[in-house]
DNA sequence: CGATCGTTTGAGGTTCCTCAACAAGTGTGG
DNA sequence: CCACACTTGTTGAGGAACCTCAAACGATCG
C-alpha cells in the first residue's frame, strides 16, 4: 500500500513520462530556439499562439503581484511543457534562468487540431496535463507547509528527484536564492538561514552555494510526509 | 489587455466550463450515489478505479501530514470532476462536508477507452484538465499569500466567484473554519481573527457565521491582484 | 579598480501560532 | 424537559517564527 505513497515524495514515475519526447506527429511542428539568461520566453498577458518544451537548461515561471512581489510559479526543466491550455494570453512570464537555454515551440492551434485527429497526441496531451496536476498538487502541499526550514527541505528533495537519477544526492541549483524564495513564499534571508542551519544539522553539504549534497534525506522530509 | 488578467481574479469563464455536464456518452457510464455529512466518497491510497463529479452538495480534498496537521487540498463544488489521473491509487481523501451530497462515479478504463474512441470526450477531458491546472494555479498564488488577512480575503473571493453567479455577493459557505483554516495553511484562531477584521473595516458583513455578504471586494482582494 | 550582484549573518519589530477560556448552538440520555 | 457533553466560533495573552532593515563579504564584469 506504500507503492503509491511513495510516488507522492519520489515522484520517479512522473519524471520519466515528463522526461520523454513528445509523439513525433507533434515534434515536427516543433521549432526550437535559443535563448539568453534571464531573457523572457514569453511575458504575461502575451497571446498564447504557442505552446513549449524546455529542450535544454532551464526557466522560472513567474507572476508580479500587486504589492510589487515576484511569484514563482514552476521552475521549468529539460522535458517540462508549458504554456498550455491558458485561455486566450498567458497567465504568467517564463525566462529563461541559465545559459544555452533552448526551447521548443508548437504552434498551438495546430496542435489542438492534431490532438482530435491523432489519438496517441490526445492521449499524450492528457497524460501529460494530469501529471502537471500531481506535480501541482505536490507543490501546493510544499507551499502549504508551516516552517520555512521544511519548504527549503522539501525544495531540495523536489529538485533532486528532478535531476537525473545518477545525481540523485548531489544538485546542481540552476536557480538564485532569491528564486528559491519566491518559489517558496519566504525571504531571502530566511532561504540562507535554513540551508545554514540544515548544514549545521548535517542534512546537507554545500560544496558551492549553488551545489547541494543531500547527506540526510529524512531529516529533510521531517514532518514534510504525508502519513499513512 | 486586461481581459485576461481579469479572468486570473474572477474566473466567470471557468465556472461555466466547469459546471456543465460532460458529454452524452460519458455520462451514461455514470452511477450516482449519496453521501452523509462526513462521509468519505474515497480513502488516500484506495485503489482508483473511478473518476468522480459531485452533483449536489459540496466535498474536501484532503491528505493527513506526518505532523498530525490535515491539509485541504481542494473544496468540491457541484460540476466538479475530481480523483482524475492519480495513477493506481487516490493521493487524498475526499468526504463530504454537507448532507445530501450526491456523487456521479464514472468508471476509469471505460472512460479512457472512451476518450480514445470519442474525439469529443477526449477534447472535454483535456479542457477539463487544463482548467483543473489554471485553479490549481490560481490556488498556489492563493497560498503564497504571505499575510493571513489576504488569504481569507482571496478565499472568499474565490467561494464568491464560484458559487451562482445571482449570488455572487452573499456566500453561504458549506465549510467549517476548520476546514477553511486547513484549506488556506494557517490556524482557526487566526481564521477567525481575519473575518473579525475583515468585519470591522467593513470590507464584510456575517449575516451568520457561515454566511458573508461581501461589501468591499476590493478590500478583500487588498495586495492580492496581479500587476499589470 | 569600482560597481553590481549574490550570499550570509545580525538586530529589532511584526505576524502568527499555541494555549486557554468562554459563549452559543446541537445532540443525547435520563 | 433539563442537564450534560460536544461541537463550533470567538477572543485574549505570551512566545516563536519570520520579515525588514542593515551590514559585510566574495565573485563577476565592465
Amino acid at each position: 500500500m506504500n507503492t503509491l505513497s511513495a510516488e507522492v515524495l519520489c515522484p520517479v514515475e512522473r519524471k520519466r513520462t515528463l522526461g520523454r519526447r513528445l509523439p513525433a506527429a507533434m515534434e515536427c511542428l516543433a521549432k526550437v530556439a535559443r535563448c539568453k539568461t534571464g531573457e523572457p520566453i514569453y511575458c504575461q498577458e502575451d497571446p498564447a499562439h504557442f505552446w513549449y518544451r524546455i529542450v535544454t537548461g532551464a526557466a522560472r515561471s513567474c507572476v508580479l503581484l500587486a504589492d510589487g512581489r515576484r511569484q514563482i510559479v514552476d521552475f521549468l526543466m529539460p522535458g517540462d511543457l508549458f504554456g498550455v491550455g491558458e485561455g486566450q494570453a498567458h497567465l504568467f512570464s517564463v525566462e529563461a534562468i541559465i545559459a544555452e537555454t533552448t526551447v521548443a515551440r508548437y504552434p498551438r492551434r495546430r496542435v489542438e487540431v492534431l490532438a482530435e485527429s491523432d489519438v496517441e497526441v490526445g492521449r499524450q496531451l492528457r497524460e501529460t496535463a494530469f501529471n502537471s496536476i500531481m506535480r501541482l498538487q505536490q507543490r501546493m502541499l510544499l507551499l502549504a507547509r508551516t516552517r520555512a526550514i521544511e519548504k527549503v527541505g522539501s525544495f531540495l528533495i523536489e529538485m533532486a528527484d528532478r535531476s537525473s537519477p545518477a545525481t540523485e544526492n548531489t544538485v546542481a541549483l540552476p536557480m538564485s536564492r532569491y528564486d528559491i524564495a519566491d518559489y517558496l513564499a519566504i525571504a531571502v534571508e530566511t532561504v540562507s538561514r535554513a540551508l545554514t542551519q540544515l548544514r549545521q544539522r548535517g542534512a546537507i553539504v554545500l560544496d558551492s552555494s549553488r551545489v547541494v549534497r543531500i547527506i540526510d534525506r529524512g531529516a529533510l522530509q521531517e514532518g514534510c510526509t504525508v502519513r499513512h
